[in-house]
DNA sequence: ATAGGGTTAG
């Protein structure tokens, strides 16, 4: 008869794994491995893959002293020990395990469970690099179709937005089940390329692939997105017949689509029809009605789920935001903030993320620079609210120092950082830095996506590369509304009016709906182009062809198209015509044709307008004083100046920036604080010479001239235009280019000026003006002297 | 190996 040791013995790794299988919490299991130990056996590879296993089960967090201890203890670990190993260890140790394993154990030979848990740790540890060398090793020994491979692969490339490597990895395996459709799917709808996956999704279906769930809750937000609601219909239809209407998740993804596609009433039947609605149905249903604009439900729902007991959490909180945005109420939103810090269930990336924009929207800057700071934690998200935060609001500085700030921290940008940053180049003008935004785009393999590509248009158009512009556009497989206001802006812009329209009428013929934003820049289009009948047809078309009601804007603009032709009566003529109060910008219109025209009585209509319209905007009361004592009526225009000067008023500094060789200068009137003033004033001195010669006047009589007295004297404060542009003539090579960007419009003077230079010097200038693009070319410059 | 609500872009 066998002693009870010898029992426990010869059945000692049974015992063991039964125990460990029964083992509640950690604290038990490390009793049941000293036990082990201490009676003097050395728990074998079985046990231990075991012990790690269950230890992961029940540990909450990623743990590795404890699994890699015992991975430790066995000289010869099997490659099944290594791969539950490599699965609960954190990411960090699991690629450093990787990358020693054939150092110390080179009789593994890694399986595709070993690569794709490694793959999955280098998403997570947001480590491009590793991933793609796991890549290649996982190719190099056979496993370019294998599934597991493959969808931790499609799934790593998709987490860094490289959507298009993603699609070619999924494309190489031969036979995709549902979970790598779902990879797929998910991967497209987390990047936004919504289309595409629902394209995907069709393909899918129409291979006789089985869809699950999980397909449906990611398809269908991504159907919601595109408010595609016929599509929406069918997939119900299709989910119905194959009896998945009940299933949880399916359910909110129905809310969410309805919701979005503005069928309220369908959204609110199938969230009243679900017996017991989780949190998540409350959330989606809360964030339908608050994103539809229908505020009063989305707080009584609020309420509603506070009174059935429920505990609100950060979705439900980030759910009310919109709550705030449609009212523009400070305070309301700091309520929500105060009630999220005091329920301190998680005051937690999301909500802070939020709040960061909704600050920012509501022209809170610090506010949303605090709850920025006060993150303990950032996501790629929370950095790309704060940087768009103050693109925005106009900080372009802060945008970019916070962009650059992001990458001294090692943080690669996703798409969404790309286009809140070229947003910033293009008020900038910092073409170098849009560049380098542009090739870091490439060579990471970002996805251009819609926004991506669109931004990028509208960089180069402003910056002045109008035909990079265009090559983007023409590149675009998926362009929106935005996408062709962008370019048609941009020709504008440069003066193209007749691109501009064609560019329109393709559009139309594309069966893209024109936007306000649309007219708005194809009218623009017609003022710099000196298109007047077109834009009056066009301007008509506007409200009754496609229903869109004119604003301020439009008129401004209808009032520059007749301005800029000299038209001024027919311009005032139709100002009689607005409905409603006319705004600034209209009659800021009317004198700038005024002063182009030298217009002085319709220029002191249009300026005492504005000084009781913008009684802040110091520009219109030295014209106004300007246009009172070119009349001879010194007593006006003393008065108009001692209003302006009670009021402090000061103008806004003009300044001047220049890029050369990626370095930015920046000038200001009167500049002497640049390392090179000495030789550019000798520049400008050996200039003016030969400026007489060929017949260069300075322009300083014109009444109807925008600055201050005493700067009408350019021998005492230069503009800061001429400075740059001296600095490009001494410091670019000679007959190329010169770019500058000036804050405010170009005087008068001064753009004459520079047409004289393109002439001697054989240079093309480029201006960018607070108004637009002017091209100088031997003399002649492309706004045809109106701007 | 994939999954529902909610945050960031033109």
């Amino acid at each position: 008869m066998r002693s009870l040791e010898e029992r426990i013995g010869s059945d000692r790794r049974a015992f063991y794994l039964r125990l460990i299988s029964a083992a509640s919490s950690l604290f038990s299991l490390y009793q049941i491995l000293s036990h082990s130990i201490v009676s003097g056996h050395h728990p074998d590879l079985p046990t231990t893959t075991k012990l790690i296993h269950r230890h992961s089960e029940l540990s909450h967090s990623p743990a590795s002293a404890f699994p890699l201890a015992l991975f430790y203890s066995h000289s010869r670990p099997d490659l099944f020990l290594l791969n539950v190993l490599l699965r609960c260890l954190d990411p960090f140790s699991t690629l450093s395990i990787f990358s020693s394993l054939h150092q110390h154990h080179p009789h593994l030979r890694p399986d595709s469970f070993t690569f794709s848990f490694s793959i999955s740790a280098a998403a997570s540890l947001a480590s491009p690099v590793s991933g793609r060398v796991l890549h290649a090793r996982s190719v190099a020994v056979g496993y370019s179709a294998d599934r597991f491979v493959g969808s931790a692969l499609t799934d790593f490339y998709f987490k860094f937005s490289m959507t298009s490597v993603a699609e070619e990895v999924f494309n190489q395996i031969s036979c995709p089940d549902t979970v790598l459709w779902n990879t797929l799917i998910t991967g497209l709808v987390r990047n936004c390329s919504f289309l595409r996956a629902v394209m995907a999704f069709e393909r899918m279906v129409a291979l006789g692939s089985h869809c699950d769930s999980t397909t449906l809750a990611v398809v269908l937000p991504a159907t919601a997105e595109l408010r595609d609601l016929i599509l929406g219909k069918v997939i119900h239809c299709f989910v119905v017949k194959s009896g998945m209407e009940a299933q949880s998740h399916v359910i909110t993804g129905f809310i969410t689509l309805y919701s979005k596609c503005d069928e309220i009433h369908d959204a609110e039947f199938l969230f009243h029809e679900i017996e017991q609605p989780d949190l998540i149905h409350w959330n989606a249903m809360i964030s339908g009605y608050s994103s539809a604009g229908y505020i009063r439900s989305s707080v009584c729902l609020f309420k509603d789920l506070m009174l059935s007991g429920w505990c609100p959490n950060s979705s439900t909180v980030v759910a009310l935001i919109p709550v705030t945005d449609s009212y523009g109420h400070v305070s309301l939103c700091r309520a929500i903030h105060g009630f999220a810090l005091k329920t301190s269930f998680d005051l937690n990336l999301l909500v802070c993320t939020a709040l960061t924009t909704v600050y920012s929207r509501l022209n809170c800057m610090d506010a949303a620079r605090q709850v920025f700071d006060g993150m303990q934690e950032k996501s790629m998200a929370s950095w790309n609210a704060m940087i768009s935060a103050y693109a925005q609001n106009g900080l372009t500085e802060a945008a970019i120092s916070l962009f650059r700030e992001m990458q001294s921290l090692n943080l690669k940008p996703n798409p969404m950082t790309a286009s809140s940053i070229l947003s910033a180049c293009a008020q900038l003008g910092a073409l170098t830095l849009g560049k380098q935004v542009h090739r870091m785009i490439t060579e990471e393999k970002l996805e251009l996506n819609v926004f991506v590509s669109t931004a990028l248009i509208d960089m180069y158009a402003k910056c002045g590369n109008i035909i990079e512009a265009q090559k983007i556009f023409d590149c675009m497989t998926e362009k929106n509304e935005v996408s062709w206001n962008a370019i048609i802006s941009g020709f504008g812009l440069h003066g193209y009016g007749c691109e501009a329209l064609r560019l329109f009428r393709e559009m139309l013929s594309a069966q893209i709906s024109p936007t306000a934003t649309t007219f708005l820049s194809i009218l623009h289009a017609c003022s710099h182009g000196g298109l007047v009948e077109e834009g009056q047809a066009i301007f008509q078309s506007m409200s009754h062809t496609y229903g869109i009601r004119p604003r301020h804007e439009h008129y401004a603009c209808m009032v520059d198209i007749f301005g800029r032709a000299g038209r001024l009566n027919e311009a005032l003529e139709f100002i009689g015509t607005v409905p409603g109060d006319v705004g600034p910008g209209v009659w800021a219109a009317l004198l700038g044709a005024c002063r182009i025209h030298k217009e002085a009585n319709i220029a002191k209509l249009a300026a005492e307008k504005l000084v009781q319209l913008e009684p802040e905007n110091p520009g219109y009361y030295v014209l106004l004083s300007n246009i009172y004592s070119a009349s001879q009526n010194f007593p006006e225009a003393a008065a108009v100046r001692d209003v302006a000067k009670r009021r402090k008023l000061i103008k806004l500094p003009g300044c001047t920036l220049i890029e050369v060789k990626d370095v930015l200068h920046v000038f200001t009137a009167g500049d002497r604080s640049h390392p090179q003033t000495s030789s550019i004033y000798s520049m400008l001195e050996t200039l003016a010479g030969k400026m007489l010669d060929a017949g260069y006047q300075a322009e300083t009589e014109s009444v109807l001239y925008d600055v201050e007295e005493e700067e009408k004297e350019h021998m005492v404060k230069i503009h800061s235009e001429k400075l740059a542009i001296a600095f490009g003539l001494i410091n670019i090579k000679p007959e190329s280019e010169i770019t500058i960007i000036k804050n405010l419009r170009i005087c008068l003077d001064c753009h004459n000026w520079t047409k004289f230079i393109s002439r001697i010097t054989k240079m093309v200038i480029v201006v960018r003006d607070a108004s637009r693009f002017h091209h100088f070319t031997n003399g002649v410059c492309s706004c045809g002297d109106y701007w």
